[in-house]
DNA sequence: GTAAATAATGCACTTCCGTTGCATAGGGCA
DNA sequence: TGCCCTATGCAACGGAAGTGCATTATTTAC
């Protein structure tokens, strides 16, 4: 069996067509991706079925939303090692202000926020905004 | 002369009437407010006046922008001890998901971020999102 | 003081993105 | 084959940010 299939059936998700080449979509583009990325790339495909492929992937758990301040929800595959999906981990995303991309940085973790008495934490969003390595080094 | 008025002269910002009423209702409010929350306070004024005049106030320096991951622009000004405006600080925004607020953390310090090789930062947004104090002592 | 210039305001409208409702098509199973 | 459930596609909605332009207010020049 496809090695795309087994990705989604081993998450309960039936694997269609349309949802086999958007998670390889995913796959070859290594920074988070907008539902307009996927629609341009898709451009015979409707919007609200790959907006619903997403949504899906998110709520099955391979996939999770960035928000990366730039007010476009963004979407990532998690890598083997990344562990994105859970609540408790802690999210850092690198925005690139010059190519606008978004990249999921897993090698480095973030330290343990402290909080004010009587503040409880849920969630941690930490994007930092700069110059990408691919731009730097042009 | 008025506080109010030395605030915006201060920073090269006309002091309008709309602009005092403005800077007044963000003085008095302790936490993030949306473009939407001053509309419905001044329900007789018009958005777009509304929305220059915190436009203007992120541009001079008195107040910047909050992005706290509801995708809802939020504004608050910058406390005396808090230096949110200038670039190279470290913003720490706590969201709180049972009264929907958004508050800026000042007495609490983001440890320094560790990026990859050739990633350089320009700016750090970090978000919590969980339960604030209030919340969590009804 | 009046006129011209500049800035602020208000209204209308646009755009973008996320989202939902509903009808249709397709695939699995009795 | 026929039924059912899910996925898909089309259309439309809604919220929020933002823009263009005419009008009003305020400052500046004469």
């Amino acid at each position: 069996m496809d090695v795309l299939e087994k990705i989604l059936e081993n998450n309960n998700i039936k694997p269609t067509a349309m949802r086999l080449l958007v998670l390889q979509f995913l796959l070859n583009r290594k920074v988070a991706t907008s539902l307009t990325d996927v629609e341009n790339y898709f451009a015979k495909s409707d919007r609200t079925t790959l907006f619903r492929t997403l949504k899906t992937f998110v709520e099955k758990g391979i996939s999770h939303k960035i928000d990366d301040g730039t007010g476009i929800t963004k979407y990532a595959l998690c890598e083997d090692n990344c562990h994105c999906e859970i609540d408790t981990d802690l999210h850092l995303h690198f925005h690139c202000t010059k190519c606008n991309e978004t990249v999921c940085i897993t090698e480095y973790k973030i330290p343990p926020i402290h909080l004010p008495k009587d503040y409880t934490a849920e969630n941690v969003n930490l994007v930092v905004k700069g110059i990408c390595d691919k731009c730097n080094s042009k």
